[in-house]
DNA sequence: ACGTGTCAGTAACACGTGACAGCTACGGTA
DNA sequence: TACCGTAGCTGTCACGTGTTACTGACACGT
């Protein structure tokens, strides 16, 4: 270590407010936190002063060590493929925990990933947006330990780890696919090497549908993206002449599969249907305009964030914080020229 | 289940590890910080055996409270449409920092922006991997307060903002246009409320190029994602038969441009050549496929990440780190249909 | 004069760590 | 025996914060 740079130009500590204001630290420690009721005016507007003319910011590490929390807002995305409206979502959790005072993160994580757990855990955030990372069991153990962590699901079933949103996602594709008169239904995941979150409850809400529809419990296959292997894919799926209806896991995948139908001379949506997810601006660019099922991220982070903002003694019932009315507003289908 | 987790699940100190090891907190700081050649291997073997029975893991606030710096990796991404590849880029920094037992977060920010640098200098993270978002000025800020800047880009001219991966990505856009003899250039960037900061180093590529090549400097556009906008931009363009070839700012850009032409019934490439950047798999799966420009972040990563690792006293020259010669491995050309 | 209550503010502690000076015992040397 | 160097380890300080118990002064009622 020869190069000790010393320029650095020491951030005013809350000792410098106090001495700058003529009280003690702990004066300026109670006012600046809330505690000013205790105070006259007079005091508390000279404390201000102080701590807005030295620019004063308390120290992250100093607070975490006595509070035993940083005041960090890690965002826990699943390290599949997301969406292209991660930037949005993150941008929604910013802008809201900036008004807290607090530094909003993101962290990509394998699914049920252990050691994101432990990361976590380490970290000691202040709060966790879990975008569809950790299981009931491990979100309890963050709770544990003192970090607050939503969005606050409350499954359906208790225990049951699945998405009332992806279920959603999933009944609206079939809806909208049966809607044409498609009988036979196939649902088109991801080929990725990395795990997908997502995709067991949208299946899951693909299945009730077609029960609810009295249809059986759809095919699921696994598309690349590329074209000769989606065509290998799609292929074998076309054994007669009953149209086929496909959910895919998004618009990239049902993209994949349009370029295999015209490779193969399949009409679309005669003879296959397709609806995607994520309404990307590409998928509104190609013709046939895709059908694809729009979520509106940012009002559901804006839902999240309203959950974030709630009061910490959270007395009485957490919230449902989803209603399912809201869900319809947020999920909705795009209807292009695939179904 | 009901797993009764007690409310705190106290983290093991290094007091608890001292204590049951058989000696002082201090000898278990000094040990297990590298020390360790003042202490005889009894000593040590015990400390180390204490320290993985009690899973001790060091208080990130205590230890950046006395060192002033956390352990804190930050990826700053400018907050404009970025690539597809963020994920993979993000997984080599989180690979790479883990041996060194730091933590990896991402943060989006809109560039130049002055209150992500001051959340930054707040933060003190060990490190701030710079994905295009502050300037020099800011970069040497943020050294000046202790933390580590990768990459340690050095212009070519002193004071010089300019990227030079997107300097050659325009260059080589420029040559797969002109390689089809197309003699009329144009630059497509993205119609976006957000800020781009990779269009001036690119759009200066492309300009020395063409001047290098004996043409003027091109006409910029801006193009929005959606049909008919883009239609809008690309008609005016068209004024004679000369073909027309527009270095485009991705490939979404390209797409929403070629669908533009094909509604105008304009040849592609005949009369319309187009290059993208950053081969996405959808790119690949329209037709006529894409050409573009594609950019193997996970190398261009691991070369970062080889500056992070070098020792902190960086003696001598530090290291350009990017060498004209290793850019060319990382950045091609892929050929399509559209050029 | 005395006890009581309130207000305004403070001293002291705890949090967990790294750095560094200093202590003890021991063996060697004069 | 007296002195000294050193290996091996420890004591203590500093970092910046939030919290709690406490003090001194003053007002009030008896």
């Amino acid at each position: 270590m020869t190069t000790e740079i010393q320029p650095s130009p020491r951030r005013a500590t809350s000792a410098d407010v106090a001495r700058k204001a003529g009280f003690s630290r702990s004066t300026v420690s109670q006012i600046l936190n809330g505690e000013d009721a205790r105070f006259p005016a007079a005091t508390r507007d000279k404390v201000m002063a102080a701590a807005a003319a030295l620019d004063y910011r308390p120290s992250r590490a100093g607070r975490a060590l006595v509070t035993g929390l940083s005041d960090i807002v890690v965002v826990v995305v699943p390290n599949a493929t997301y969406g292209p409206h991660l930037q949005d979502s993150v941008d929604r959790v910013t802008n809201a925990s900036a008004t807290a005072g607090m530094s909003v993160v993101v962290r990509f994580a394998a699914p049920d990933d252990e050691g994101t757990l432990l990361s976590m855990l380490d970290l000691r955030p202040a709060a966790v947006v879990d975008m569809g990372v950790f299981t009931q069991a491990q979100r309890a153990r963050l709770t544990a330990a003192g970090t607050r962590v939503v969005p606050n699901r409350t499954p359906l079933n208790p225990g049951e780890d699945l998405d009332p949103v992806d279920i959603l996602i999933g009944r609206l594709q079939v809806a909208e696919l049966l809607r044409t008169g498609v009988r036979r239904l196939v649902y088109a995941a991801l080929e990725d090497g990395r795990l997908d979150p997502f995709g067991p409850p949208r299946f899951e809400g693909i299945t009730r549908e077609a029960s609810a529809r009295g249809l059986p419990t759809p095919l699921s296959v696994r598309v690349p993206l590329e074209a000769r292997g989606a065509l290998a894919v799609l292929e074998p799926l076309v054994v007669d002449d009953s149209p086929l209806g496909v959910c895919c896991y998004n618009d990239d995948v049902a993209i994949a599969l349009l370029s295999a139908a015209r490779t193969i001379g399949l009409a679309v949506p005669q003879q296959l249907a397709l609806v995607g997810v994520d309404r990307t601006d590409v998928g509104q660019l190609i013709s046939p305009r895709l059908s694809t099922v729009s979520i509106d991220q940012p009002a559901l982070m804006d839902t999240m964030m309203r959950e974030l903002a709630e009061p910490r003694g959270g007395r009485g019932e957490p919230a449902p914080s989803l209603l399912q009315a809201d869900l319809a507003a947020l999920v909705q289908v795009v209807r292009g020229e695939t179904s």
